[in-house]
DNA sequence: GCGAGTTTGTGTACTCAGTCCATAATCATT
DNA sequence: AATGATTATGGACTGAGTACACAAACTCGC
């Protein structure tokens, strides 16, 4: 359950806090050591028969230096989400403000799912069918759900005022539901996907169409 | 993780598969002791430091014995919830046929609202704030989640046959996550809340509305 | 160089959820 | 009774996650 805020557009680091950078002991490039051999194993054996232990010994760390880097084995299941998902506080401040925000909302999506590198399917639903729906997998996904869905009412509230709470959350809830259903489907399409971010548009536009009566100021 | 689907419209039973009833040891009335003494333990000290031996203890049974009657200690969260989500099945067959598919959508989520017993909200939401977003809650959540928009989207499909089956999760998801949004808004408004079913209808609406011009055949 | 402070790595020990398995208890049926 | 079915229970185990103390490695100021 890493706050996905810390995942750095560029790779270079994650993990730890290293606020000013004023010296200590430099990490042995363990973070991408263990994401590499966590993923070997998943493939090797899958993600219930690869204990933290397994990860840690082929990478070559001790056990507790996992907890340094994750804060849960299921974080490992959503690395390249969640760099994606880092991505989304600063597309929310970049949205035009002139677009109305029903409008908004389906391009914010649409900006994020562009941002996700292609072919990158997550480990999360590699491993799906072994672990069908087991635990950890659903609390990491619904863990990001909320996450995002929190920061979009955040955004809707902040460009629709005056607009009812309840609905405001029941909006950003339901289109980022859909925003997740259309980036499943395209992360289950086999070898030939098309375009992430046009499948999530897909997915999202009528929902913000609904919602456009209740958040849009005035109707043309 | 229980089925959901064993909890039974009536209070009887629930816990261990008891198919055609031929003899057997009795069950020591356990499962609504075991709840009770759930209950009480998480009002008295909080779902975290609350054991599964703690509860066990006080119902005057063995620890094992839990795990008959519950697969997890996060299913004691969702306790009334489980038994309303129990009769979607029946509600979705009872939906008239006549009804466009995105009404339909509608109208079985505000009745199956309606079947909730008023003022029970759940333990997972008056235990919200001690656990904040804590894995076991998230996880338990998410599984009720998928489990209600998978029958949807099965029930979508068979209503409005041809259109994309990416098109149909979508609306299914989305719609069930404006559900629960509105179920959570209406649990968490305090003492004087109103009517589940109309909250839940006010936030599920406008996700039906814009997928009406996708699921429906042939608008008016 | 040398110590002070800081950050990361690591070993030990622990709690607790959940699983597995063997066995005892209690019923209905014959 | 003997049998079969079902539930209760105890023991042993795995593995995730936490807590803590301490060692290792670096920077900076002196």
């Amino acid at each position: 359950m890493t706050d996905f805020g810390d995942a750095g557009t560029d790779g270079a680091d994650g993990g730890p806090s290293r606020p000013g950078r004023g010296g200590g002991r430099p990490r042995a490039s363990s973070r991408r050591t263990l994401e590499d051999a966590a993923s070997e194993l998943f493939l090797e054996q899958g993600y219930a028969q690869t204990t933290i232990e397994h990860i840690t010994q082929r990478a070559g760390v001790g056990r507790n230096t996992f907890f340094n880097y994750f804060s849960a084995k299921s974080d490992l299941l959503w690395l390249d989400v969640d760099e994606t998902l880092s991505a989304l506080p600063s597309i929310l401040d970049d949205a035009p403000v002139g677009l109305p925000p029903s409008e908004a909302l389906a391009q914010v999506l649409g900006d994020l799912a562009a941002r996700h590198p292609h072919r990158s399917v997550p480990i999360a639903l590699s491993q799906r069918e072994p672990m069908a729906t087991h635990d950890e997998f659903l609390s990491a996904g619904l863990g990001r759900f909320l996450r995002v869905a929190h920061e979009l009412a955040g955004f809707l509230a902040a460009r629709a005022p005056g607009v009812d709470d309840g609905l405001v959350r029941a909006a950003a809830n339901a289109a980022t539901a859909a925003a997740a259903t259309g980036a499943g489907t395209w992360a289950l399409a086999g070898v030939e996907r098309g375009d992430l971010s046009a499948e999530v548009l897909r997915a999202v536009a009528p929902v913000c169409r609904g919602f456009a009566p209740v958040l849009d100021p005035a109707g043309p």
